[in-house]
DNA sequence: AATCAGACCAACCGCTATGCC
DNA sequence: TGGCATAGCGGTTGGTCTGAT
């Protein structure tokens, strides 16, 4: 099922441009989205005038010219929401980047290679991942506080976090869904603590509910976050 | 001033997920 | 239901920048 969505033949190979965007290319990008909006990201580079690929042209719009997009400067609080988040979903960059609004997922990578993975990397070796219970409240409905997740900076610690809040993300590790256990998140102890081990039985009875239950949150969570995220509001971009 | 190494980041590539016919 | 087309994600690459020597 690999498929690329433009796999240029040998006639029209040399036709099409890699590289950096220049000025141009990006004016007629932006022109071309702005006119008719994104239809067909494969389709789209012949009437726009681009001797590029739908993928690229797509990548550089997602990470570049969009709308609403922050460059540079990740701020301290960003920093530790991407750490913690990283820390919860693994390396899940558009999960991550839909909790920060205006950051691009590519940005949120490479921020994490090249200034957090060393660092973080040596913080956590003190640690030892172990298998715990995954705090959830069901009882949220509070319709007021948005399905997206951030967490609170470690100047605001919060008392009993739950779910569906703004303060609280499910917690679960990289791989919680599949082999690894939810690790359990108290914030009064987030830097320095990894949790002993519950008992494995209770944890096998309960996984399965408790999957069942984040399944259906990492739904909204993801939902929510993107469509924020993709500044639906502007008209001609709604079809993203 | 020249060179080198490491850091940074935009862009590419391979692959999976999803929707449609 | 299966196959195709497209969108999207995550890992990797390679060009550029910057600081050290």
């Amino acid at each position: 099922m690999v498929r690329n969505p433009f796999r240029p033949n040998k006639s029209n190979y040399t036709r099409v441009k890699k590289g950096a965007w220049s000025e141009e290319e990006d004016q007629k990008l932006i022109a071309y989205i702005k006119r008719y909006g994104i239809w067909n990201w494969t389709h789209m580079p012949t009437p726009a005038g681009l001797a590029r690929t739908g993928k690229s042209c797509r990548l550089r719009w997602m990470n570049y010219l969009r709308p609403n997009i922050r460059h540079g400067n990740i701020t301290k609080e960003e920093e530790d929401l991407i750490i913690e988040l990283h820390r919860l979903l693994g390396n899940k960059w558009a999960a991550i980047t839909a909790r920060l609004p205006g950051r691009t997922d590519n940005e949120i990578k490479n921020y994490w290679n090249t200034h957090l993975k060393k660092r973080v990397g040596n913080r956590n070796k003190l640690q030892i991942p172990t298998a715990c219970v995954i705090k959830v409240n069901p009882d949220h409905n509070d319709s007021s506080s948005p399905p997206y997740a951030s967490l609170p900076t470690t100047d605001t610690p919060k008392s009993e976090p739950h779910i569906g809040s703004q303060d609280e993300l499910p917690t679960m590790s990289a791989n919680s869904f599949c082999t690894s256990h939810g690790v359990h998140r108290d914030d009064k102890t987030l830097e320095n603590s990894w949790y002993s081990p519950c008992s494995m039985i209770e944890e096998e009875e309960s996984l399965w509910e408790q999957f069942l239950v984040l399944r259906d949150l990492e739904f909204l969570v993801n939902f929510g976050g993107t469509y924020m995220h993709s500044g639906a509001t502007d008209s001609a971009l709604v079809c993203m």
